[in-house]
DNA sequence: CTCCGGGAAA
DNA sequence: TTTCCTGGAG
């Protein structure tokens, strides 16, 4: 076997991330993900908001409730022009009714539009299938595994990169699948801990460690095994 | 890497 | 006014 020496950083000590996760309940509380009041609903939604503010989702997703269309055969019968317009708040209209109309076909086709008969499926094909879907990527997909059915998937995201590669927790090139299994491997399966896992990251991605890092107030402070600039050199300072 | 995009924070 | 938002496809 070669040793490239790129290598190592390899399985993080589950007591480490454990410590991270409740550190970071700790400071912020839970974060109730994914508000929405069914499963069909937070497909929706993962969808909706993709690359998106939340803010803009529930604009949305409130004039699809509306509409009376928040449901596969709904969703199905509408036209697609008709379904861009109302979700225009979310941005990225015309592509996310097409990406809705064909998980809504998807969801018929596959199992009679029950979210019940999809939950019974094998987590693993379950994935492949959604992602062959046009426009449901891994963090897509996974949010629908997590989210929506409570598969034990870990949802990995922009922020988690972010905030791993400056702490030193993973490499800046690690790859989605690279990060989802590491933890995986080093965390219980249990859905409720990666749902609030990710919310927390989120949180963290969004008030703390955004572009330019606010690291005084931040609960992972203290957590790195790096410092900033030497886990990602090029990163903006705080404003004063 | 660029496009898709409205909405609101900065 | 500019930037950014719980990404994915070409």
């Amino acid at each position: 076997m070669s040793r490239s020496g790129t290598t190592a950083r390899p399985i993080e000590q589950r007591g480490f991330w454990l410590s991270v996760y409740s550190q970071l309940l700790e400071a912020i509380g839970p974060r109730g993900w994914w508000p929405a009041d069914s499963p069909f609903e937070v497909m929706v939604g993962a969808i909706l908001t993709q690359n998106t503010a939340w803010r803009n989702v529930e604009k949305a997703i409130r004039a699809l409730k509306e509409a009376k269309v928040l449901s596969p055969e709904a969703l199905g019968r509408i036209d697609p022009e008709e379904l861009a317009a109302l979700i225009r708040p979310a941005g990225y209209f015309n592509q996310k009714s097409a990406r809705l109309k064909a998980l809504a076909a998807f969801l018929l086709d596959q199992y009679g539009g029950s979210l019940e008969r999809m939950r019974a499926e094998d987590t693993g094909v379950l994935r492949e299938k959604l992602l062959r879907l046009p426009g449901v990527g891994p963090e897509t997909a996974d949010s629908i595994l997590l989210y929506a059915l409570e598969k034990p998937v870990f949802v990995v995201d922009a922020y988690t990169r972010r905030i791993f590669a400056r702490h030193g927790w993973a490499s800046p090139k690690a790859g989605y699948d690279e990060i989802r299994l590491a933890l995986e491997a080093a965390l219980p399966a249990e859905a409720s801990l990666y749902n609030e896992f990710h919310a927390l990251l989120v949180y963290v991605g969004q008030r703390f460690c955004k572009r330019r890092p606010e690291c005084e107030q931040c609960p992972l402070r203290g957590y790195a095994r790096v410092s900033v600039e030497e886990a990602s050199p090029n990163t903006p300072k705080a404003r004063r």
